[in-house]
DNA sequence: TTAATTTACGCAAACGATTGCGTAAAATAG
DNA sequence: CTATTTTACGCAATCGTTTGCGTAAATTAA
């Protein structure tokens, strides 16, 4: 009855004493197999459960019919959004998605690009971490040519796919918003130095300064790496000598980073200091005193990204032709 | 200079006029090749780059050392944490974690599950959503041996290997809490009914209550699927009709939703009603007033659970011993 | 010096599916 | 009724690795 062994092509071939090419067409419905033989291939296929190997397929096809995508962590929402956007465009076009997480470690990250390469995977969606030059080099040396679009952190030349938001954009928004509050003092907790997302959004915040008739002042600009205490760090030296009035975050856990020292700060600086901060946090709004958040679309980044990396891997090494989408993100939560 | 195409074996064996099952043997190191020869197959196949086809060996080999997981959703932190558990043990061991999310979809679900046993996982771990019965009968079809460990929510049988937290202990212990604080009406917002998880923790609610001599009113008894819609409206007819002085929630979503409706509800009352859900949510501790969080042992469980999918992979169909973990889980937050 | 053993390698089958090509039988054309 | 085409199938190579077995040459034993 359930069989032990999961039933191949030969398995039927015997059974029914055809060759396994007869077989292997028949269930495809090939034209140049009789229609009788066919019925019967397929009913008896379907009647022990034949399901064709995929690994032997992607072995013959060179191709495996699925996307990898490698982010820093998946429990970030806004990357677990992205995710369901890759998804839903990839599922539609009969591609799996096979999701990786790097923990913010260029090494894990290395590893995991390799890996992706050697599995065959059709494509790579990637936000490289900290560490360009690194994966920059593997992404070379894995010769396959494998279609990558980047996503959220890009490099910067202009030969590879890239979706983004408007962090020039949004972070010129957030922090003209906290001006408007009355705001003078306006830390911004940035990520990485060097990475494009960091660069963007420090230029979008130091033009609002000076937009607004502000100084910027560097004193009030902290670079954290992924690591908790850099910016537990930054946050106790900033408050114990700066005192800043508001804080402007560049991340989802820099965000709430800030929102817990401010919250363990005495009364009234505590509901006074107003924090925006990029996030994509489903509960976010439920916080009291409010998180201001920067929202990324990242249901359509994922969606486009996507669709870019499916397009050129359809159309193979035919025109190379980079594409460059930039979303606008909104503030939200601000009353 | 970088190849176009993945340099393979034969290529090798070419350049090296050597044969190809040669170049095989020298690059594991095998003792039947000269060690001269090995070191001239060896520092070529480094400086043109080879790596191994993992498809040709999965295919040879007739294995992939991947294990796949599948869980409802990964931006839910309790899922992420599972998944990092996972991926701890099995990277250690060589193996790669492929994750999977089903978006409460039942459709879905069997569709991933076909999936992973067509590409080969080595094993799959997999939390079943609610109609157990179709996918039942999806693990019977899919004839392969593949291994599975359960996790969360798990079927009743005990021909498999499970891992679980102490449900019943944890709401137990959550809804004694709440009487504790003078809650008297405590509604108790659950899962799909059916499910493991939700019998039990609506066991250790019922238990709490009884034993502290309150009556078990099936009124403040609310199942939820995996729709907001159905929450809602659930929580908008408690509030309507019944008025508890305070809620149990039985997942993170429920919780959140819960602490939402009641923060909308007018003072005092939304101040006073006390809730208490279970959420691995890292941000949960800094809402005001507070959720009370029963936060379950995840990343164990998923150490735990990888562990004893692997161990019944290496020893494929020896001895069939199947091992049920049940985890503490603890009430935080609580002041 | 001859026989037995070891060393170092190549041949070919296998994993499971796909597909170009060849070819009997059947159908159609002339 | 023969010639040509079509139909319906089988053979065998292929994808990239791995591995059992066979075998020359080199080494050791007697």
């Amino acid at each position: 009855m359930d069989q032990e062994r999961p039933v191949k092509l030969s398995d039927i071939s015997k059974a029914l004493n055809l060759s396994v090419s007869t077989v292997s067409r028949a269930l495809k419905d090939s034209h140049e197999i009789g229609e009788e033989t066919k019925k019967i291939v397929q009913s008896y296929a379907s009647k022990v459960n034949y399901r064709p190997n995929l690994i032997a397929q992607s072995l013959k096809e060179m191709n495996t019919r699925y996307i990898a995508i490698i982010v820093p962590e998946i429990s970030n929402s806004f990357f677990a959004e992205i995710v369901n956007g890759v998804e839903f465009v990839a599922n539609n076009q009969g591609y799996h998605v096979v999701i990786y997480q790097t923990h913010d470690s260029t090494e894990r990250e290395i590893n995991i690009i390799r890996d992706v390469a050697r599995r065959k995977a059709d494509g790579l969606l990637l936000s490289p971490s900290t560490n360009q030059t690194d994966v920059n080099e593997v992404m070379k040396s894995i010769g396959a040519k494998l279609p990558v679009v980047y996503f959220d952190r890009v490099p910067s030349d202009n030969y590879c796919h890239k979706v983004v938001c408007d962090n020039y954009q949004a972070a010129f928004e957030a922090t003209t918003w906290l001006i408007q509050q009355g705001k003078k003092r306006i830390a911004h907790m940035a990520g990485p130095s060097g990475i494009s997302i960091s660069i963007e959004r420090l230029a979008g915040y130091s033009a609002a300064l000076l937009h607004a008739g502000i100084s910027v002042d560097p004193n009030l600009i902290r670079y954290s790496n992924f690591l908790a205490r850099e910016a537990w760090d930054n946050l106790r030296d900033l408050e114990e000598k700066y005192q800043p009035d508001a804080y402007f975050a560049s991340s989802d856990r820099l965000s709430f980073y800030c929102y817990e020292a401010v919250q363990k700060l005495p009364e009234p600086r505590a509901s006074e200091v107003k924090i925006v901060g990029f996030t994509n946090a489903h509960f976010a709004h439920l916080l009291r005193p409010k998180l201001s958040a920067i929202v990324q679309p990242a249901f359509d980044m994922g969606k486009i990204a996507a669709e870019m990396l499916l397009n050129t891997i359809s159309k193979k090494h035919k025109d190379i032709e980079y594409g460059f989408i930039k979303l606008p993100a909104v503030l939200k939560n601000t009353e």
